[in-house]
RNA sequence: GCCGAUGUAGCUCAAUGGAAUCAGAGCGGUCGUUUUCUAAACGACAGGUUCCGGGUUCGAGUCCCGGCACCGGCACCA
C-alpha cells in the first residue's frame, strides 16, 4: 500500500467509526499533513467536526479530545499503522509502521497513474496554451503562459488523463495586419521581397520573428502621426479575413513564419503541441453560423429591436462587470450583421467540447526532433496520406489565458453552458494567471527611457506594440551562456557538445522553475538577477540534488551493488526499524515520507489547477534530499543493513525527484 | 461608478479554517562547515502588530462586515 491508499483506508475507518460510535455521518474526512514530522505522518482534525455535529443534533457538548481518544483504537488496528496519538486540542496523529511502509514502498512507482494516460478509456481533456499572436517573437510573458500550460498538461497526464495540446493561432487578427501594413507600406515589400528578406535573415543567423518585433513597434509608432497609414490597417485586415487575395497570401506567409519561429522557441523549453487551430478556418468554415443557429434555436440569444443595442443579437449576462449604464447583455452579432470576437470564441469553445457539429480539416505541419507530430487546421480537405488523429471533443477544456481576460472567458463559459447544460460550466476552465511585468529598473536595463510617472509605478507592463519586453530567445541565450560558464569552471574536461547540453538543461530548468514557483495569481515582476540565478530556490537547485543522487548510484554500479539486493534485505524489519529510528524527527524517515508524497502533490496541483504546488513540493523534496545526503555517507557505510537502507531510501528519493522534475518539464543533467 | 484580484520578514514569495514554546522559504546580512557519493551544497543566528477596525469559531493570515492602499477589467474595438 502506498501513502494515498493508506490515507483512503484511514478515511473510511474514521467515517465508519464516527457512524458506529456516535451515529454521525461525515461526508468529507479531512486529512492533513502535520506541520512537522514529529507530529506524525497523517493527521485528522475530525474530532472537532464530530463535536460540532454532535452538539447540533443532540445539543450535548463533547470534548474533542475524548472523541479522538475513542477513535484512536479503530485506527491503530489498521495495517501499516504503527501508532496513533491524540494531540493538541483533539488531533488524531497517525504514525506509520516505518519498516513495513518502507519495505512495501521501496520500489513503488512514484507516479502510478501516469500509464493510464495511454489507455483507450482514459478521459480526454484539451489544454490550450501559448496562443501568441503570430506577428512577432514571444516574450517572457508569453513564456509564462506556455510553461504554465505545458506543466499543467504534464500534471494531468501524470494523473492519468489523456491530453491534447492546442496552440491557437490568431492569424487573421489586427496584430498580424499591423505587421503586414509595415511590410507593405513602410517597407514597400511584396511577398517575393519578404521571402528574400527571410532568406537573408536566415543566412545572417537572425530570425524573422525578431525582425517583425521591431517592425511591429515601428508601425505602432508611425500610427501615432500617420493617419493615412492607420487607415490602411482596416483595409488590410478586411483583405486578410476575406482570404483568396495577394494581401491574405502575404499575411499567411508572415503569420506562418512567425508560428514556426515561436514553435522553435518553445521547443527549446521542451514545449510541444498537438494541434494549431487557426482563426482563418474558424472564419472560412463558418463555425459561427453553426453556433448561431443552435443559440437561436435554444433561445440562448435574442434579437434586440430597440434601445442601445437595437439591431444586435445579444446574450443576457447577469453578472455585469462594469458599464455604468444598465446594459448587461453581451452583443454577439452587431447591428451590421458581423460577429464579435466573443461570438467566435463561443463557437470555437463548442468545437473543443465536441458540441458544435462541425470539424476542421487537418494537415500535418511539423515533426519535432523527438518524433512527435504537430498538425494544423485547413479549410479544404487535403490529400493527407497520414492517418489524421481525432482532435477536439474534450471532456474538459482548459484555456490558459491571462487573467485580464477573465470577463470574456466568463461569458464564453456561461454561453457554452447555456447551449449545453448537461456539460455545464464545469467543462470550461479558464486557467487564469497574472502577467509578467517589468520592474522600472528592468525596463531601463532594456534601454527604455521612462517618464517620471512610470518610475514611481510598482511595475511596467510589457507591450509588443511598443516593443517593450524581454524576448524569450534572448533570455534563454543569456541563461545558456551563464550556465555554460559555470559548467566550464567545474568540468573543463568535458567535450563541447556535452557542456552545451548541460548548459541548455540548466537554462531550461532555471527558466521553467522561475515561472512556476509563483502561484498563478501573483504578478511576476521580472528581475534579471532573480531570473538568472542558479542558487537557492531554483530549478538548478532541484537538478543538482538529482545529479548528486545519480552520482551515488553510478559509483554503486561500479562496485556491482544492486538496489534490488538492498531491497531484499528490508525483510529484517526489526533491524530496519532500529536504523530508521523511532525518533519522531528522524531525517531518514522524513526522507521516505517526503519522497512518498509525490502522487499526493500531483493530485493537489491537478485539483487546484496550480502547478506551483508541484514546484514547491519538488523544491522541498530536493532540500530534504540535500540534508539526507549531507548527513549520511552511503559509500563509506560499513554496516551492511544500514547501507542497504540508505541505498533504498536514496533510490526512492531520486526516482521521485526525477519524476517530479519531468512533470515540470525539467531534465536531470549527467553532471553538474 | 461597477466587477475581480492583491496587501504576510529589509526584498521576492509560500502557507487545503488547525498545532501544544516556533506564521514558513529563498534572496540579502552575520558566523561557521569540504583529508570528495559533499560547496550550484549544508548548519546556526538576526529579522513579523500577517494593511487597519470590528465579528463568527474550540481555533482566523485564511471566513463575514466596515475602512485604507495598490493592481487589473469594464466597446457594436479586435
Amino acid at each position: 500500500m502506498n501513502l494515498i491508499e493508506i490515507q483512503e483506508v484511514l478515511r473510511k475507518t474514521v467515517r465508519s467509526a464516527a457512524k458506529s460510535r456516535f451515529g454521525v455521518e461525515i461526508e468529507n474526512i479531512a486529512a492533513e499533513t502535520p506541520p512537522r514530522t514529529e507530529l506524525g505522518d497523517i493527521a485528522f482534525p475530525v474530532a472537532f467536526e464530530l463535536a460540532k455535529q454532535i452538539k447540533q443534533t443532540t445539543g450535548e457538548k463533547k470534548n474533542p479530545r475524548e472523541l479522538a481518544e475513542a477513535l484512536k483504537d479503530d485506527l491503530e488496528s489498521i495495517n501499516f499503522i504503527g501508532k496513533v496519538e491524540v494531540a493538541g486540542a483533539g488531533y488524531l496523529n497517525v504514525f506509520f509502521d516505518r519498516a513495513k511502509f518502507l519495505a512495501a514502498n521501496a520500489d513503488a512507482d512514484p507516479t502510478p497513474n501516469a500509464n493510464n494516460a495511454g489507455l483507450p478509456d482514459a478521459i480526454k481533456v484539451c489544454v490550450e496554451h501559448t496562443s501568441v499572436n503570430p506577428n512577432k517573437a514571444a516574450h517572457i510573458g508569453h513564456v509564462r503562459n506556455s510553461v504554465l500550460g505545458d506543466s499543467f498538461q504534464r500534471i494531468l497526464r501524470s494523473t492519468g488523463k489523456s491530453v491534447e495540446i492546442q496552440n491557437y493561432i490568431d492569424n487573421t487578427g489586427v496584430q498580424v495586419a499591423d505587421v503586414v501594413v509595415g511590410f507593405m507600406y513602410l517597407e514597400q515589400k511584396d511577398l517575393g521581397a519578404i521571402k528574400a528578406l527571410d532568406s537573408e535573415l536566415l543566412a545572417a543567423g537572425k530570425s524573422f520573428d525578431f525582425y517583425c518585433w521591431d517592425l511591429y513597434a515601428r508601425v505602432g509608432l508611425e500610427y501615432q502621426s500617420n493617419a493615412a497609414l492607420k487607415e490602411k490597417r482596416a483595409e488590410v485586415l478586411h483583405l486578410i479575413e476575406e482570404g483568396g487575395n495577394s494581401t491574405a497570401e502575404l499575411a499567411d506567409f508572415v503569420a506562418t513564419r512567425n508560428v514556426q519561429c515561436i514553435l522553435d522557441t518553445m521547443e527549446r523549453l521542451s514545449i510541444r503541441y498537438d494541434l494549431l487551430p487557426r482563426e482563418s478556418e474558424i472564419l472560412h468554415l463558418h463555425f459561427w453560423d453553426r453556433a448561431f443557429e443552435q443559440m437561436k434555436q435554444l433561445g440562448v440569444i435574442h434579437y434586440e429591436s430597440e434601445g442601445h443595442h437595437a439591431g444586435c443579437w445579444v446574450m443576457p449576462f447577469e453578472e455585469h462587470a462594469g458599464t455604468d449604464d444598465h446594459e448587461s447583455d453581451k452583443i454577439l452579432v452587431r447591428s451590421n450583421g458581423t460577429v464579435t470576437y466573443t461570438g467566435k470564441d463561443i463557437a470555437y469553445q463548442m468545437w473543443k467540447l465536441g458540441i458544435l457539429g462541425l470539424d476542421f480539416n487537418y494537415r500535418y505541419f511539423h515533426k519535432y526532433q523527438n518524433g512527435k507530430e504537430v498538425w494544423i487546421t485547413t479549410a479544404e480537405k487535403t490529400s493527407e496520406t497520414r492517418a489524421v488523429p481525432e482532435f477536439g471533443r474534450g471532456e474538459t477544456v482548459y484555456n490558459v489565458i491571462d487573467s485580464r481576460q477573465a470577463y470574456p472567458q466568463d461569458i464564453v463559459r456561461k454561453g457554452v453552458a447555456a447551449i449545453s447544460p448537461e456539460r455545464g460550466e464545469k467543462a470550461s476552465i479558464h486557467l487564469a494567471y497574472e502577467m509578467v511585468a517589468l520592474s522600472p529598473a528592468a525596463a531601463e536595463e532594456l534601454g527604455f527611457a521612462l517618464l517620471d510617472d512610470d518610475r514611481k509605478r510598482p511595475f511596467i507592463e510589457m507591450s509588443g506594440r511598443k516593443g517593450l519586453g524581454v524576448k524569450a530567445d534572448d533570455l534563454i541565450d543569456r541563461l545558456e551562456a551563464n550556465a555554460l560558464a559555470e559548467v566550464e569552471s567545474r568540468h573543463a574536461g568535458l567535450i563541447e557538445a556535452d557542456k552545451m547540453l548541460i548548459a541548455h538543461q540548466l537554462a531550461v530548468g532555471a527558466l521553467r522553475y522561475f515561472l512556476l514557483k509563483f502561484t498563478r495569481n501573483t504578478v511576476i515582476i521580472f528581475d534579471f538577477k532573480e531570473a538568472l540565478s542558479f542558487e537557492g530556490e531554483t530549478g538548478c537547485f532541484c537538478q543538482y540534488s538529482a545529479v548528486r543522487a545519480n552520482s551515488i548510484f553510478r559509483k554503486l554500479a561500479e562496485t556491482g551493488e544492486s538496489v534490488d539486493a538492498c531491497r531484499s534485505r528490508l525483510n529484517d524489519q526489526g533491524g530496519v526499524e532500529a536504523i530508521i529510528g523511532t525518533d519522531p524527527a528522524s531525517d531518514l524517515w522524513s526522507m521516505v515520507v517526503t519522497a512518498s508524497r509525490l502522487e499526493e502533490s500531483m493530485e493537489q496541483a491537478a485539483t487546484a489547477n496550480e502547478p506551483a504546488i508541484l514546484a514547491k513540493y519538488t523544491f522541498n523534496l530536493a532540500k530534504t534530499f540535500n540534508l539526507f545526503y549531507h548527513n549520511h555517507k552511503i559509500l563509506s557505510e560499513t554496516d551492511d543493513l544500514k547501507r542497504a537502507v540508505l541505498v533504498v531510501i536514496a533510490d526512492m528519493a531520486r526516482r521521485a525527484l526525477t519524476a517530479a522534475l519531468d512533470t515540470l518539464g525539467i531534465e536531470v543533467p549527467e553532471k553538474m
